[in-house]
DNA sequence: CTAAGGACCTGTCGGC
DNA sequence: TGCCGACAGGTCCTTA
């Protein structure tokens, strides 16, 4: 579900009810996500104060004074404040209850998802070895036209690899590529400086208009307030195969790359 | 090192 | 109505 947009957007519509608050009680009720969730996280954080929510690539981490509380969404994962009170739901696997008695609760279907303890912003080891931020200015077109040149691979799988830039997913990744005019499957070595220029601009520019829409609600994403995203209007390929083209009305081809649906405009994007 | 594929899990949808 | 396969916002791990 959630790619860099939608998990900023989680992030920031938490913050305020979450920042200094102290956690009542931890509940585990499904401790077996894609990683198990650590027994010990009740010591670890019950009577600890959150002092802050980052984000580093897709997971949430939440600050507290000794480590972080890593959450990580997975396709299928939803956080949400939610009244203490509220009835347990299928897939509500995890909650932190709030001073506030406001509950902090994880729905996750696919259980594809992950909460686990960090005790620095970055020593995890899923953490410490990923890619720049896409929105910070040590992914830009220099970065990407080195990491590209011994690159065989299509350009799309390359900027969905988290070691060489985190946070672009299937839906952003397409979108880039077609404001870039540049197909998806064209070798990576093959990308000339100018286009490595046009797609990390993209890829920047479809991610930050997406944080403004509040993300992408194409089936159940919501906020950390239960509201969905609209960037969703705004998609000119994911999701439009067969359609016409918004640009030149042609027809939108979808092929599959790395086992992801991707749909690209023959006419307006070129191999090279 | 790179590239390609499978794996994890649940739900939904289309076709027969 | 039921069954079966394909697919869905991710990404780690194994194999060649």
């Amino acid at each position: 579900m959630p790619e860099l947009p939608e998990v900023e957007t989680v992030r920031r519509t938490l913050l305020a009810s979450c920042e200094g608050q102290e956690v009542k009680k931890v509940i585990l009720r499904r401790p077996d996500l894609r990683w198990p969730i650590p027994a010990n996280l009740p010591q670890l954080i019950e009577g600890q104060h959150i002092l802050s929510i980052k984000r580093r690539a897709k997971y949430l981490l939440f600050e507290f004074a000794h480590g972080n509380l890593m959450i990580h969404l997975g396709m299928s994962g939803v956080l949400k404040l939610v009244e203490a009170n509220t009835p347990v739901g299928k897939h509500d696997h995890f909650d932190l209850l709030l001073n506030s008695n406001l509950c902090l609760r994880l729905n996750d279907t696919r259980r594809f998802g992950a909460v686990l303890w960090s005790e620095l912003e970055n020593s995890h080891p899923l953490l410490a070895n990923l890619g720049p931020e896409p929105l910070s200015e040590e992914f830009n077109a220099d970065l990407l036209y080195r990491l590209s040149r011994t690159r065989q691979t299509a350009i799309k799988l390359l900027i969905m690899d988290s070691h060489i830039v985190v946070g672009v997913g299937n839906i952003y990744a397409n979108e880039a590529l077609f404001h870039a005019k540049i197909d998806p499957a064209t070798p990576a070595s093959q990308l000339s400086k100018a286009q490595c220029e046009k797609l990390s601009d993209a890829i920047k520019q479809v991610l930050n208009r997406a944080i403004e829409q509040g993300g992408t609600t194409l089936k159940d994403y919501r906020d950390g307030k239960g509201k969905p995203g609209y960037f969703q209007q705004e998609l000119f390929v994911y999701g439009r195969g067969g359609k016409p083209c918004l640009i030149c009305r042609s027809m939108l081809l979808e092929t599959r790359l790395g086992q992801r649906t991707t749909v690209y405009c023959q006419q307006c994007q070129v191999q090279s």
